[in-house]
DNA sequence: GTACGCGTTAACGTATACGTTATTTTCTGA
DNA sequence: TCAGAAAATAACGTATACGTTAACGCGTAC
């Protein structure tokens, strides 16, 4: 075991991505944005050129972005973006279900100080005016902002990239079924009460309430599958 | 759209592999055997040698196997078995015990007849046997396969997938602690009382039951890793 | 006319080569 | 002797080449 004397610091300025990063993300933001629509067929080659990369660093990107339920590889078909059906909105909501109340418990049960919850009740303020002012995307970005710092703020990192990852493969479904429902005003008021059990430490409350809160919301969004007959997202 | 007169039908019986499953299930016994121990460090070339294939097969390999937590990836270091310490093993039990409690839930909700029922409740019968046998590994491994049919039989394939992930994480740990604790008696009963509520469509009391053993049985292995100062498994 | 089989083609899976960069070692000067 | 810098080394990240194999089209036989 050799003494080491200099100290090597990370340098935060440069953050250098890899190819395969790069293009992670690239794919991702096409497929999220609905560029690369449901059922988008490409080989590996194609999204090679289309992204400026060999076909190596995509490869193990297409690699990742399967086992995060993105898309699909099909050997000699090249990927292809997985259209989401109802049912697999039934599975992610559950997973999230789980998943989220837990992380509630687990808020809760930590007992957070006011300033650790701020973000939660600045996502809550931020839907609650994109209700007023009737922009439905802001109040889509808002209540993800919410969501998305309990899983943070609840300390388990496991369950908060397993919680990203499922989240994300819904996102198109709730961005298209955003306009198609009626107003999403209960959800201020629940995620009111979830923060009030949180502050409070308690967490049966919080875990119980977000429970009801996501239950809620999924049942409402599979009302709105079945009523328009959406095929595929 | 062309007609299929031909309907070409999978050979069972080939189930080729890829290099890169073959290298994924290697390095993966590897790791859950304790043969390429925590801490372990390997080059990607090292790693490719010892399984005879060429760099690009292993590394894809690692990258699902890095995606999946169990070694992570260091520049110019190679790869490197995570030790899992304590925190990580409340992480893991926190996300099983949530995810499994979904799927007593969802599994209750579909009131399975008792012939679904049947790889649990064997299961369980085997878990009883091997503890009057005092054979533990056959205990731990009815264990596993009653948690396991519980996820599988759920119905949920997302949730079966993470569960799967963060259970193998803990494996190891698993099977270090098993030697260390009291006879695991509890745990037969509590399965039972799961199964019960199950077959009578209780939803939630199969939740809550669940919920119940998987958080007493997360205590025990973390005052058995406080007691015995297990830094790393 | 249909079905089967053979040949062609194209995409992937894998191997290998190469350039970049972090690490290590060596060398020099104080 | 030790610090610092420069050179050497080694490993990875990426590109590319190659062999394999599945898909497709065409021709032939029935």
């Amino acid at each position: 075991m050799s003494s080491r004397t200099s100290v090597r610091k990370r340098e935060p300025t440069k953050a250098k991505q890899s190819l395969v990063e790069l293009a992670y993300d690239q794919i991702k933001e096409r497929i999220l944005q609905n560029h690369y629509h449901p059922g988008y067929q490409a080989l590996e080659s194609e999204v090679a050129d289309d992204l400026g990369f060999s076909r190596t660093p995509v490869r193990e990107a297409l690699i990742q972005l399967k086992h995060e339920g993105l898309i699909e590889l099909i050997p000699r078909r090249g990927m292809r973006v997985v259209p989401v059906v109802a049912d697999d909105m039934q599975e992610i909501y559950e997973v999230l279900t789980s998943l989220e109340s837990m992380a509630a418990e687990l808020l809760a049960r930590k007992q957070p100080d006011a300033k650790v919850l701020e973000p939660m009740r600045v996502a809550t303020r931020d839907m609650e005016r994109a209700l007023k002012a009737d922009d439905l995307e802001a109040w889509a970005a808002a209540d993800e902002r919410f969501h998305r710092a309990l899983i943070e703020l609840c300390g388990n990192k496991r369950l908060a990239h397993m919680a990203t990852t499922v989240r994300d493969q819904g996102h198109r479904a709730r961005m298209v079924t955003l306009r198609l429902r009626d107003k999403p005003i209960a959800s201020v008021n629940e995620h009111e009460r979830v923060l009030r059990a949180i502050e409070q430490g308690d967490w049966q409350t919080a875990r119980d309430e977000h429970y009801a809160h996501r239950k809620r919301a999924s049942v409402e969004l599979t009302e709105i599958l079945e009523k328009y007959r959406l095929p595929q997202l």
